[in-house]
DNA sequence: CTGTTAGCGCCTTCAA
DNA sequence: TTGAAGGCGCTAACAG
């Protein structure tokens, strides 16, 4: 293995010279920089980052904190999408990913606290955001840079990434009622209440609203309680249209619905992209919210404190396209 | 923060003691070792990873390398659950969770080597299997302990977690053919021939040929070619029932088969539990193949070098049950 | 059973 | 612009 001290032999310093060098310290005359900085390439010199680490007492780590399983029942495939955007900014930044996950929040937390105390990790990634959720007021009351991927809960002024959810539900409904030439659609969501429902339900209603129609909300139960949808289903035979909260949900309702109403079939716009192969109407719709680029846009904000060079004050949130296919 | 140094102090003894006390060292003598553990509980003392790493050498980290992007166009919920069942194990191990992800395989490819040479990672875990993989000849021969999570396509010597694929494909055969009354079941694969389907397609064809009925294949298209899927619904009227290789993929089919024939259903099995909620007619079932103890077992296989005290013969696989329901 | 000492690889203060 | 020296926190010979 080859360390600073392998290099500054070959080039004739000393060791803090070629650390220096390497670490492109301007009090090295330029012409020494390059020419260690050739040497260790050709060396094929990497930084210990053990060492590195100690030293500086900081990791170059990147704790990414899912939420807790007993709060998110489902195993969304957004995530690896996200997981894959955050690594696409890390690499050049020679940065790590390290992920904080388990069945409980408290678990989470300990996970969490280690990566602190024990890793020297400073900055975070959090892919939810919850009231009251311990990890968020640790990462506050440490002054760690943290970033919400989502829509945050509590504090406005922690840094986050996300959709306009709101603007994403007007746009759906628009689409289902202008170019779907949809009239009567049903609005359905989870039984979470996630806040980025309560967001597309609410530009739902908004352009709903704008068309003089009254708004047909339905939430789907937690149990498998499919008699309600289909007396639902039933009781509204005006429904010819779905807005959907996500794609499973969706479909969900969407077979329901063709159960009810055999060889019909609807529109339905629905969030994620998560289906791989079109249906075979053509009928079904899905908003992407490209949720790679959630997280790579999540760690551009989680290292402005250290690349903002001048000029204007960086921002504290950034807000993301989507795009509806 | 508390060191090693302060502990040693508070205790009267010097660091080396207070370091194997710490790690239970058993030149120590139990009753210092107590004592020490005891002032180290009291002052809050976590060690440094860092620091623990560099002299080492080793990090407490487990590398998870995914499938490149381009190889694997469905982000699959499955992997949450694995790497929750990954951290549940490392968790008491005070190891810790890094994830290896990226588009192309090349970039996959630095971040492991990265990590080995910049991290000195030692341990991993790969959530696929692919002929000439880079990354895995590269563990190989840097002999690095790995294990896979799935049907290793090469060197059968390798370390892996993994379901009966093949037994899984008979016994939800034999569940829609004896339990759920189909005579003709289709089985449905996606296009892309993983190790696993063709498992679960033998499993199909095994148990449906000792029926004396010849096995009915379909491969689903790569492009969203719906009319070749409809075109073969039409030309297979027998098709009384559905097997697939994955719940997305059989309820795709199942909507085809069931807009070629409405107000009807038909008994379907597959794979992976990924639906939340069930359909209104239970008729759709899954195999349900525990992705959490995966990740777990993984965990336990990766560490019998380090745990394997006496006895006999540590494995090199784990086969791990699964569910229908 | 315990202490002394050296060193892991790197950065940084201080001195030149 | 560069070098020498010390130290980050911890472990592991080597002594006793």
């Amino acid at each position: 293995m080859t360390t600073i001290r392998d290099i500054a032999k070959k080039a004739n310093v000393s060791v803090s010279t070629a650390s220096r060098a390497l670490n492109n310290n301007p009090r090295i005359s330029v012409k020494t920089r390059q020419r260690i900085q050739a040497i260790a390439a050709a060396e094929g010199y990497m930084p210990n980052y053990n060492a590195k680490n100690l030293t500086l007492g900081e990791a170059n780590v990147v704790g990414v904190v899912f939420p807790a399983a007993e709060n998110n029942v489902q195993g969304n495939p957004f995530y690896i999408d996200i997981l894959r955007g955050i690594n696409k900014q890390l690499a050049p930044r020679h940065y790590v990913l390290s992920v904080a996950i388990g069945d409980h929040t408290e678990q989470v937390f300990e996970n969490v606290k280690s990566m602190v105390e024990q890793a020297k990790v400073k900055r975070f990634i959090l892919l939810y955001s919850y009231a009251g959720d311990p990890v968020t007021e640790y990462l506050r009351k440490k002054a760690l840079r943290f970033v919400i991927i989502g829509e945050p809960v509590e504090d406005k002024n922690d840094f986050y990434v996300d959709n306009n959810n709101y603007q994403a539900g007007i746009a759906g409904t628009e689409y289902l009622l202008g170019h779907l030439g949809a009239k009567h659609p049903v609005f359905v969501e989870s039984s979470h209440e996630w806040p980025y429902e309560r967001s597309r339900r609410e530009g739902f209603q908004a352009a709903i609203l704008r068309r003089g129609v009254s708004p047909l909300i339905y939430r789907l139960q937690k149990e498998n309680n499919d008699g309600i949808t289909v007396e639902f289903i039933r009781q509204h035979p005006e429904i010819d249209s779905i807005m959907a909260t996500d794609d499973m949900i969706g479909f969900e309702f969407y077979h329901h619905w063709q159960c009810a109403h055999p060889g019909k079939s609807i529109p339905a716009v629905s969030f994620n992209h998560s289906f791989i192969l079109q249906l075979a109407n053509h009928q079904f719709h899905s908003i992407n919210l490209f949720p790679e680029n959630l997280g790579s846009a999540a760690v551009d904000l989680l290292f402005t404190d250290k690349e903002n060079k001048g000029g204007e004050e960086p921002p504290r949130k950034i807000i993301l396209p989507f795009e509806i296919s």
